[in-house]
DNA sequence: ACAAGCCACATTTTT
DNA sequence: TGTGGCTTGT
């Protein structure tokens, strides 16, 4: 990327480097620029690295900062391995790892953070451990039952917990830290007001008509069972067009102390639970974090920063806003970021913290500040920097966009906020070439292929190149952002059909899907191998609560029904079968089903595998986060599918929104967890435990049902999704629906065309993209032949104790991530050899490199991919190193054909300078150098991906 | 025009 | 669980 001149916005940031600064950065306007610039120049004016905190959203974002820095001062890359360039997860995982031994003690727990407190980042072991957890708990604490009986699913709590945490909500061992508590009552005063404006009087064509609050209530007690005390309907919508305002308050006071009790005791004893396993999820690596800040004022004093910065910060969430509070030492605070494309809500971003930065800042402020004075600095004043001029899209993109954000996203929302109110951004290139369009057909997937066919080779759809003039547009220059994954997949298998090229992002974790959850269930089941957490994940599938599925596993009365499937499967011949069996029950029919049953059938082919072995195998590729793309993604020349949220920061020449349709975006149904925490309501349970009617039953709580009608469904954050979609787009911009589009689609001012697909099959002539395939020697394995053969599951697949595929992925994530410069410990002899390896190179480190090589086979082109775990590039040098853990030298043959196209690809990157492709054993720290084979013996080693 | 009740429909994003 | 589309009743 060429560097251009700062305009005087930009200009004006990268200079201000003192007092706090809010920068309004709008898609597009040269953002990452302009801090890269900004800490350049920090730097110049004397500030050392380790003075200046920037915190970015993604550890990629980190990395292309210092990548950009270092291009721009004279720091080194190895300068600035450890300089603070970070997310505030990693940051808050280094200072606990330095620091944080006692960081428990403030919360009144014994136990220590040390240094084998691990961070678990795999969601489903997370889930898998915190079920134990649960059962446990409940055993233990009789006196929590009815609360604990409401409860259907044990994840809904973990993830209370994380929403908890995220909001600065934590207990001590005897009670909640600081004014935690109040958090969970709510506020009485900030609901009335939702109130009244919920049960405000409407306006009809001829006086007042209902309030939306009246009218949502009607039915109140249809499908419903109340206690006794509740009001019934009519009491309830007396009065018209308004309910009594006594509501409000009759529903808001509600006896929640055994509520508080339970989520608290739930909440602090999964801390201790975790740290006595010596793990910590990503939750409370920030809650210890900021705790410690808090509590050692030495520490926070020694480490407080003189400069911070704080990137994408409408995606931080409070406990975020806090901590940066809590590192800057001095007022030189700036946050950077768009309201427009907060995204992230579900991970708890609060926009507000940009929005309404300067109330939080003083609201934060005087929180932290109670009886310590822990934020020195003075907040009264601040500037903001609005950075308007886009030079990503054209001014026709730029317009359209802001009328996402106001599009009413169901058929009865009113939006107050108009297009005026959106501040709008300025092109940059005068250029009018763009065609926004929308179509909707009734085969949505292959109206869009029609459509990419007739884009591509199209100069209607000219696309702007680097220099200013328009070329011919093709596939490369086409995105289809989603709002689901599940459309993305679709499409792909659509496309595969069509022989329309597509590059599916990101490969899936396709043990962490619910296919794959309940299949190691069974198999649990199956074998009597811990059958007892089968079970627990089958029934609560199945729809039972906690309660009731504890006492099924206590009394071993599982369901006559789920028995006979039981026995039927015990009676089956293969293991593909069971598999089969299984997800036909669970009307699992889709791309991970299938890849699943191909993946386990081979493996169990490959090695006659027992039910134990099987279970052991999905167990381990959990835990080394084996991601088994379920599709290839090719190099060439393709379209790209993602999520929008995955195209956040992104640009493409070509975008196509699609699948904006009803129930799918905005998405319908929302979580039906059984205890909540909604602003400003507080901690609330959806169902009550009682006994009113002699028996013990669930009861729906009539008070929640109010009080959610007056909290109403926010689709603000759709909007912005939406809008982040649209700027992503450079110079064309489509939308797409099927038949029943959504309201965001209907809304927005454009005249869609319906679309007749007129798609040919066409398998012709298209460059064919394979994977590279080594076929390995196989000592006593016999080889079964994997289309996903991913070479290490063949491999090192059981060849020795403790050197699976979970050990190789290791060994080669802990070498990624070390020489990315990230603080990671080696944790075996392996990783530490790397370590040493990689201590020993003084030149430019690239990892995880790419690579596609063209070759001619027969007649047709062909490009093989690959990873290049490591490229050492020095000035006159560039060598390739691949890590192998094996412990013999058998497939050494095979690894220098994989070596020689990597070899053949890195040559034609670094034309002037020398190439060396060498293997680095792992197991003995051997580095072996590799005699690349010549480009024309290569086209005989790939073969065509078809059967995938 | 408005209110009320019934039915069918589909379950997301990821540091 | 909420939404939209329908019918029925005032």
């Amino acid at each position: 990327m060429t560097e251009p001149t700062p305009n005087a916005r930009q200009r004006e940031l990268i200079e201000a480097t003192e007092g706090i600064h809010v920068v309004d950065a709008g898609a597009g306007t040269g953002k990452t620029f302009a801090i890269t610039r900004r800490y350049a120049n920090l730097l110049s004016e004397g500030y050392e690295p380790d003075d200046v905190l920037l915190v970015t959203f993604t550890n990629n974002a980190a990395t292309e900062m210092k990548e950009r820095v270092v291009a721009r001062c004279d720091y080194s890359m190895s300068a600035l391995r450890d300089a603070p360039i970070s997310t505030f997860h990693s940051f808050c995982h280094d200072l606990l790892l330095e620091y944080g031994a006692d960081a428990p003690s403030y919360l009144g727990i014994d136990d220590q953070i040390t240094g084998s407190t691990k961070l678990l980042e795999n969601e489903v072991i997370e889930a898998d451990r915190f079920r134990t957890f649960l059962s446990q708990f409940v055993d233990a604490h009789p006196e929590h039952e009815a609360v604990f009986r409401v409860l259907n699913d044990p994840t809904s709590v973990l993830e209370l917990i994380r929403e908890l945490a995220a909001k600065g909500v934590f207990p001590t061992v005897d009670g909640w830290y600081r004014d935690g508590e109040a958090a969970l009552d709510g506020d009485f005063e900030a609901f009335e007001e939702l109130f009244a404006e919920a049960n405000a009087p409407n306006e009809g064509a001829n006086g007042a008509t209902q309030s939306d609050l009246r009218d949502s209530l009607s039915g109140f007690e249809r499908d419903r069972c109340f206690l006794p005390d509740a009001p019934g309907e009519g009491e309830l919508r007396d009065g018209y067009p308004s309910i009594d305002a006594k509501w409000a308050e009759e529903a808001f006071v509600e006896d929640r102390e055994a509520l508080k009790d339970f989520v608290h005791d739930v909440y602090v004893e999964y801390i201790q639970f975790a740290l006595r396993r010596n793990y910590l999820n990503f939750s409370f690596l920030q809650l210890f974090a900021f705790v410690l800040l808090c509590e050692d004022h030495a520490l926070r004093e020694s480490i407080a920063f003189e400069q911070v910065m704080v990137d994408e910060f409408q995606d931080t969430s409070e406990i975020q806003f806090k901590l940066a509070l809590l590192l800057a030492g001095t007022d030189n605070l700036c946050v950077v970021g768009d309201w427009k494309q907060s995204i992230y809500g579900f991970q708890y971003a609060a926009v507000e913290n940009i929005r309404s930065f300067e109330r939080r800042l003083r609201t934060y402020k005087r929180e932290l500040n109670g009886e310590y004075e822990r934020v020195g600095f003075p907040v009264e004043e601040v500037t903001t920097i609005p950075l308007r001029r886009n030079y990503r899209s054209t001014q026709l993109i730029l317009d359209l966009s802001r009328h996402a954000l106001t599009v009413p996203a169901t058929g009865s929302e009113s939006i107050e906020r108009t297009v005026d109110d959106i501040d709008g951004l300025e092109a940059d290139s005068a250029r009018g070439h763009s065609t926004i369009a929308a179509f909707t057909s009734a085969s949505e997937r292959e109206a869009i292929l029609d459509r990419i066919e007739t884009i591509v080779g199209n100069d209607d759809y000219a696309v702007d190149d680097e220099n200013g003039d328009l070329r011919t547009p093709s596939y490369d220059d086409i995105a289809v952002l989603t709002r689901t994954r599940r459309f993305g997949r679709e499409l792909q298998t659509t496309a595969d059909e069509f022989g329309v090229p597509v590059a599916y992002e990101g490969g899936v974790k396709l043990f962490e899907t619910d296919q794959a959850i309940l299949l190691l269930a069974w198999l649990r089941i199956l074998a009597d191998e811990d059958s007892r957490r089968g079970w627990a994940v089958v029934l609560e599938r199945a729809g039972y609560t906690l309660a009731e599925v504890e006492q099924i596993l206590d009394e071993r009365a599982y369901p006559d029904a789920m028995v006979s499937f039981q026995e039927g499967l015990a009676a089956m011949e293969s293991i593909g079968a069971i598999v089969r069996q299984i997800f036909e029950r669970y009307g699992f029919a889709d791309a991970s089903a299938s890849s699943l049953v191909a993946l386990l059938q081979d493996v169990s082919d490959g090695t006659t595998r027992n039910l134990g072995g099987m279970i052991r195998f999905i167990e381990r590729s959990l835990d080394a986060e084996a991601t088994h793309e379920i599709d290839d993604n090719p190099g060439g020349d393709s379209i790209t599918v993602q999520t929008i949220h995955a195209a956040k920061g992104l640009e493409h020449p070509i975008v196509i929104v699609a699948n904006i349709n009803r129930y799918s975006f905005p998405p319908s149904g929302g979580g039906d967890d059984r205890i909540r925490f909604e602003d400003p309501i507080g901690l609330r349970q959806t169902k009550l435990s009682s006994t009113a009617h002699g028996r013990p039953h669930l009861y729906d709580n009539w008070r929640y049902r109010v009080l959610s009608a007056c909290l109403g469904r926010d689709y603000d954050e759709e909007r912005r999704l939406l809008y982040v979609a649209m700027t992503r787009a450079q110079d064309h911009l489509l939308f797409s629906a099927g038949v029943e589009p959504s309201p965001l689609f209907e809304n927005l001012p454009l005249e869609p065309e319906s679309v007749e697909p007129e798609l040919k099959e066409s398998g012709i002539d298209r460059t064919e993209q394979t994977r590279l395939q080594v076929s390995i020697p196989e000592p006593d394995v016999p080889a079964g032949q994997s289309p996903h053969a991913l070479m290490d599951d063949r491999v090192f697949e059981d060849r020795e104790e403790g050197r699976g595929i979970e050990f190789g992925n290791r060994v080669h994530e802990f070498a990624e991530r070390y020489a990315a410069g990230e603080a990671v410990e080696p944790a075996s002899d392996d990783e530490r050899r790397v370590r040493d390896f990689i201590d020993g190179l003084d030149g430019t480190l690239l990892v995880e490199e790419d690579a596609y090589l063209p070759v001619a086979v027969g007649e047709q082109q062909v490009t093989i991919s690959g990873v290049i775990d490591l490229l050492h590039v020095t000035e006159d040098r560039v060598e390739i190193v691949d890590y192998k853990t094996d412990l013999t030298r058998d497939a050494v043959d095979e690894y220098r054909k994989q070596l020689s196209v990597y070899y053949h690809v890195v040559r034609h990157m670094y034309p002037d300078r020398e190439v060396s492709p060498a293997i680095f054993y792992t197991a003995e720290g051997d580095r072996l150098e590799i005699d690349p084979r010549p480009m024309g013996e290569l086209s005989g080693l790939v073969s065509s991906n078809e059967e995938y």
